[in-house]
DNA sequence: TATCGGCCTTCCAGTAGCGGGAAGGTCAAG
DNA sequence: CTTGACCTTCCCGCTACTGGAAGGCCGATA
């Protein structure tokens, strides 16, 4: 299988792929020819990767997960606090994320938005306190 | 004010406020010795820049919030659709991050997390769909 | 056989928003 | 006069790719 039918039936960039042999997570052979000559192996990982990293764990996460994924003899508490600490940080960035827009939702909504120039997004960004 | 007493009263690291000059948000004179002379106006605005950077704008949505700010004829209008983009894209963020966080429970709640090599998480990642 | 389009290859550079650290100038205190 | 705390510029590194140039390879067609 050559790079272009493997990015396709994985659903990601071909570019993509090849970083991933770079930094190492997959070594793909290689045909006479130097192209890439992936087996079902090499797809099954790359479905892997996809799905880790559409849930937010990081390539270095994505490496160790991969690692446990091919050891037959891992515990499964060692895959469990990779999640967890996951979760945990995605949770925390939910928070941060909410008070943010709670702020924004604030300033959005006291601000007229018509052709004034009078505009309490800018004096809130400015340091003062919205006056109701 | 040297950068120094600078950094320390807008609450961010010296080297955020030399980034800032270079990419050219503020533009601190000079004393003769070559050091950073920083007028009461650039401690405004970095303070400015502190806030907007942190409810989640862009350097380049800083960039023009900041023109905004100096604008005395700006329309409020203007400053409320960048606010308003940004909370759109903060709230889609949210929403992402939710739909992680709801598969991450339950791939994680499903783990035993013991020393068997049995794991739920990983068969997840592999395409299986978890069985009740 | 020539050639053409669509693959494939490597390499280089850029993104956002800084952080780390080297090499060196400046300044005030002792 | 030295010491230590500042300050300066410069360049590399980070994450996880993406874009593009320059060039090789392959299958089909004329």
């Amino acid at each position: 299988m050559n790079i272009g039918e493997v990015a396709e039936r994985a659903g990601m960039p071909a570019k993509t792929i090849r970083y991933y042999e770079e930094i190492g997570l997959i070594k793909p052979a290689r045909d006479s020819n130097g192209y890439r000559a992936f087996r079902e192996s090499d797809m099954h990982k790359l479905v892997f990767l996809g799905r880790a990293r559409a849930l937010g764990f990081t390539i270095e996460d994505c490496r160790n997960l991969l690692a446990l994924w091919e050891d037959q003899d891992r515990a499964s508490a060692d895959v469990k606090v990779i999640a967890k600490e996951h979760l945990a940080q995605v949770e925390a960035k939910i928070n941060d994320l909410k008070a943010m827009r709670n702020t924004l939702r604030g300033l959005v909504r006291s601000c007229a938005g018509d052709n004034r120039p009078d505009c309490p997004i800018l004096a809130g960004l400015a340091g003062e306190r919205p006056h109701s």
